[in-house]
Order: structure tokens, then sequence, then C-alpha cells
RNA sequence: GGCGCUAUCGUCUAGGGGUUAGGACGUGAGAUUCUCAAUCUUAAAACCCGGGUUCGAUUCCCGGUAGCGCUACCA
């Protein structure tokens, strides 16, 4: 099926690329007299295994990123470097987020980024916070970035890859710079160092948890490993030296025992203000033992090193984000903004999941049922966004021009499919009236690659033809194929004769009166709308019968079912010769009813 | 268990100290029509519970409850 382009300008045709910024690491060499550049121990072997590229180390830049320019928070808890000014709160939301102006330096565009992680196809869910995220670009003329974030070599394919593609590729929505975590090892170890060196992070030699141990947890002992956060480094280094395997983690301050408790806050573009005492953090891992990143490191450190400005994402990463204040924190870089989208779920309340709801959560069900795009975009935005307005049906350059992070809702939005359907009502609806919106000859190259798929011997004439003829009755594209059928069927399927008998009273001899008569008069019939309609009227008079009764036989015959397009139209595109040869056939089968 | 987030018709949502609590989908009824569809009209349908504050709370505050999320060397 070809990808329908929506013909969108670039972002980065509204906003030149800005040359990308190295890295903002500040400046700090190891010194702790760490043996050699592999200080932390992380082992040759594990790099080769993973075939980590030889990617250059980043290159370093002494100079202060202009949006430093911003800081304005104290060093209480995380600062929040914000350009927004809140006025006032009511219910806790933000009422006024508005952009503070700035007389010493010009607002920067936004770059946001949308970071799946390739271990499956893509989800309605990740679906839509790739949606808000290029609409948050796209309104503020900013950049959108797409990062794969392939750090857990274990679970990613290739196939996800491609089809994380194929249903980005769909939706028509462009990216200005592309990345793949998995090619910037370098810079992940390179800001574990950091953090270790400014002894941040320490080693944890407890052998992995089995996944299901959360006894610790329920204890309350969940926050660190106490015999490794307090390994001497002396010890440490032995220990990593002698080969012995390790973790490596942040080491979260604690403040409970000196009552100077350490309180994490920002603010949310969504959520408002939110604030956490950091003893409620734990001592989350940076590298596991086989020396890869994890997310958080990778996602945090990628995050600054792309000068990501906003982090738009599920609103499942809200409490994660504490994590990653402490890692730009200790990285020396200044926190991006952070907005957290409600989740979608399915009706029983839980988070849309791949495992517990199969297909119907993946973009291609909804590509292969026939959804436009521009439907889908519009269904997805609805969820949790509202214009505010009594907006229903937008079309996409409307969506963005309205969307903002104030129009976010902060429930999570039940996507209402069930066994039966797995598509929204809603987003059934919408698809219609995008169907709808659409200009003829656009809705019918829409609809050919069905045809084609469902081996039609459908010419672009032909399709051309019936479109408009259907357009009002398919909800989703594929239906076309069920509703156009007749007009490329040789042989009509079989249908029961008693269906050609007029409804209301009718008869089979009446049947069988007014499809003889359609007989005689239809040969020298001009065969277009207007012709057909006076035609058969006059016929309908001779006969002395309504429209209803004198259409119905003939509608039967000639589609093979009781429910179709309008008659004229349908027989003027069939022509003449199938007509006849329809009706002639459908008095055969009155014959058997006696 | 701990921590966090959330709570308006069945679903998506608007609203907000005094409203007939608005819209949309879906559902019911009717109109129109050559069938179906589309279209139009119309009906039923909601502020989780309990305390405060207030002349007045669905709205503000607190508590409860429920749901969800995080609590992995997953992302």
């Amino acid at each position: 099926m070809p990808v329908p382009a929506l013909a969108l300008p670039s972002i980065r045709e509204i906003c030149p690329l800005p040359p990308i910024r190295s890295r903002i690491y500040p400046v700090s060499p190891p010194t702790l007299g760490a043996p050699g550049p592999s200080h932390l121990g992380i082992r040759e072997r594990s790099t080769h295994s993973l075939g980590a590229p030889p990617s250059p180390s980043p290159p370093r830049s002494s100079v202060p990123h202009p949006r430093r320019a911003f800081v304005f928070a104290a060093r209480v808890g995380y600062t929040h470097r914000s350009h927004f000014k809140i006025l006032t709160s009511q219910r806790g939301k933000i009422v006024d987020r508005a952009t503070m102006p700035d007389s010493t330096s010009t607002p920067l565009a936004p770059r946001v980024r949308f970071a799946p992680s390739p271990t499956g196809f893509l989800h309605v869910g990740s679906a839509r916070t790739f949606i808000f995220n290029w609409l948050f670009a796209r309104h503020n003329h900013g950049t959108m970035i797409l990062r794969l974030d392939d750090t857990d070599v274990e679970r990613n394919t290739d196939v996800s890859v491609r089809s994380i593609f194929d249903g980005l590729h769909w939706l028509g929505l462009n990216w200005d710079e592309e990345y793949k975590q998995s090619d910037r090892l370098a810079l992940h170890q390179q800001a574990a160092q950091d953090l270790f060196a400014k002894g941040l992070a320490y080693r944890d030699f407890t052998p992995a948890h089995s996944g299901d141990d959360n006894q610790s947890s329920a204890q309350g002992a969940w926050l660190f490993n106490p015999g490794m956060r307090e390994l001497s480094r002396e010890e440490s280094d032995r220990r990593a030296a002698s080969g012995e395997s390790f973790a490596l983690r942040y080491r979260v301050p604690r403040g409970l025992k000196s009552g100077v408790a350490r309180i994490l806050s920002f603010v949310d573009g969504v959520y408002g203000a939110q604030s956490k005492a950091a003893d409620e953090v734990e001592d989350f891992a940076l590298l596991r033992s086989d020396g890869m990143p994890t997310y958080h490191l990778a996602s945090c450190a990628d995050d600054a090193a792309l000068n990501i400005s906003h982090i738009i994402r599920g609103q499942d990463h809200l409490t994660n984000t504490y994590k990653h204040l402490l890692i730009f924190e200790g990285l020396g870089a200044t926190a991006p903004h952070f907005a957290h989208l409600p989740l979608l779920v399915a009706p029983d309340g839980a988070k849309l999941s791949k495992r517990k709801h199969g297909p119907v959560v993946s973009v291609t069900t909804y590509r292969d049922s026939g959804f436009l795009p521009a439907a889908f975009i519009n269904f997805l935005c609805l969820l949790g966004w509202s214009p505010k307005n009594d907006l229903e049906f937008m079309p996409l350059e409307q969506i963005a021009a309205l969307f903002t992070l104030e129009g976010v809702n902060r429930a999570n939005a039940v996507v209402n499919f069930t066994d039966a359907d797995p598509f929204d009502p809603k987003a059934v609806w919408l698809n219609a009236e995008h169907i709808r919106s659409l200009p003829v000859e656009k809705l019918a190259s829409e609809i050919a690659p069905f045809f084609a798929e469902a081996g039609y011997n459908a010419t672009p004439e032909k399709i051309a033809a019936i479109t408009p003829l259907i357009r009002e009755r398919i909800k989703l594209l594929r239906e076309a194929i069920g509703a156009a059928d007749f007009f490329f069927l040789e042989e009509l399927a079989p249908y029961d004769p008693a269906e050609l008998i007029p409804p209301k009273g009718g008869d089979a001899a009446m049947a069988r009166r007014v499809l003889s008569h359609a007989l005689e008069v239809l040969p020298a019939v001009t065969f277009d709308h207007d012709s057909l309609d006076k035609a058969l009227r006059e016929a309908a008079a001779t006969l002395g019968l309504k429209a209803g009764p004198m259409f119905q036989p003939i509608r039967v015959a000639v589609c093979g079912r009781k429910n179709a397009p309008p008659l004229f139209e349908t027989m003027t595109v069939l022509g003449r010769d199938v007509c006849l040869n329809r009706i002639r056939q459908a008095i055969e089968k009155l014959e058997s009813l006696g």
C-alpha cells in the first residue's frame, strides 16, 4: 500500500535546523587515580560482544549552553530551568504557563523527541506520544527528533524497528533528526564515568535480582544495598579489578538521618508542581553488569547531548522523573521541561499493552482496516487532549494550530474497544467524517489498494466512478470491498430470489412484471442518471406502481442485495449490458419461486 | 506494603462557588428518501463518598474509597 503523503511542510522548512551543539558535560577528568580509561571496570569483553561502534567520544565544550541563561531557580532540591512563569495555581494546576519575556536572550525553538524502544509493534499509546510531541514541535516551530531507545539488546528486534517505522511512516508525520541509542554507547559510558568520578554513583557487586523478588521492597529496604553503597573506594576498585561483575548505581542523597531531607521538585507541563523526598527514591541502576547503560542513564545522557528542551512522554514516567532530575544534575546538565501525558487504558482500566490486548493496540491494525491517518490522529488527539471549544472533527493542520499542553487532561483515557469490535466507535465515526471530507479523487486513491488486495479488476476510471457512490456508505476504507463488490463480480453472489419481491404487499408476479417491463424499456434508454430516472419513473406509472416497488426489484436484480447505492448512478456505472443480463437472470430466479 | 498521580453521562470531554452542568460518539424515537447511508429534529444518560470553608459547593480544603503508575542490572 502506498504511503499516503500528507503533504505537510516539514518542520525543518519552517524552522531550519540549528547546528547540533555538543555535549555539555562539565570537563571533569577522572582524578581518583583510577586504573586507566576503564577505571569503571567496564570489561572489554562486554563492550566487544555488544559490537559498540568506535564512535568518537563527543566533543566537549566548555562553552555554556545558551539555555543556561534561563536558569533562575535556587538550588533547593533540583532546580527546574524554566522560562515559564507561574502566576496562580488552581487545584494545583498551573494556570498561566505563558512564556516569560526574556530581555537578554531570544526564546529557543523547542527540541522534542520521541524515543520508542523497539520491542514490538508500534502501539497506539506510543503513536499518541509521538503525535503529541510532533504537534508540540509543530505548533512551536521546533524540532522533532526520533530516537530509537534500543539499549536492551535482549529484547530488541529488527522486525520491531521496521514495524515502528512502518507505523510512523503511515501516520505521515515527519521528523527532523534521527538517532539510535546503540550508536551512542560511548557517550553513555562517558556519562557513567562522569557520575562515578564525581562520587555520585557506586559499584554494586550484588548479583542481579530475579525479577519477582519484591520482598525487600515490601520491607522498605529497597532503597539501596547498604554494604555496597558504603564500600570503600579501594575495596570497590580492588573487586572490580579482580573481575567481579557489578552494576553501577546512583548514590541518591539520603537526608532523613541527618534531618536534612532533600526535596526533588519540578513543574510538569501537564500535572503542575511535583515534588518528592529524595529519600523515597531508590538507588537506581545506571549501568548493568554487562556494562550496558540502563534506560535512565542512556535516555538522560542523550536528552542532554541532544539538547532536548521538552520531554513529553507517558505518565508512567512521572515518578521516574525524579531519577532523571538527579542524573541531569549529576551530569551538570540543565534539565529539560517535562510534560507527562495521561495513559491510554483498555476498558478494564489496565494500561494498554501489547501482551494483554493484542493486535487491537497496534497501529497497523488501524491502517489495515482502512483508517485514514488523519482520522486516526484526530481520534488519538481527542484522547487526553481537548481544544476546549467543542471541536471534534479536525484536520491535522487545525490540530497543530490549536495544540497546547494546557489542553492536555490529567486522567487516563479509555480506548473503548470490545471483543467484537477492536475500534472505538468514536474513532470509526471520525474516520467516516474524514472519508467524506476527502476530495473524491483523493479518496479513490486511498481505496484503490483495498480493491487491488481483494483481487478486483479495478481500473482507475472505474474506481473514480464508484467512489462517489460508496463514500457516504463506508466508515472504514476496507468496507469498500464489500460495498462495491457487485461492480466487479462477473457473476453475482447467490441471493434469495424472495428479495426481488417488492416490500409492502408485493408478490412474485409483481416482481416479474417489473423486471420484464424494465427489460423492454431499458434497451432504448441512455444510461445516465437523468434518462434512467425519467424512463423508470414512467415505467412505474405505466405499471401503476410507486417508485419504491418499481425500483426495489431492479436494485436487487442488478446489485444482488437490497441495500445498495442509489439505483440510477449504480446502473450507469454498471452499464446497459450488465444490467440487462442481471435482470434476465433475476427473472429466471423468480421462476424457481413459482 | 511504600511513594506518586487521577476521579463530570456507557465512552471521550467542556465547565466552574449560585448554570436547565454544555458538546461529541454510541443508544432510543421521529422526519426526509428509490433501499441503505448521509442529513435534520428529538429523548434517555454524569459531577465517587464523607467532612469542612461558605449565605451557598459538583467546583476550594482535608480525609476516605476506587483506579492507575512507579517501586527491575525493562523501557
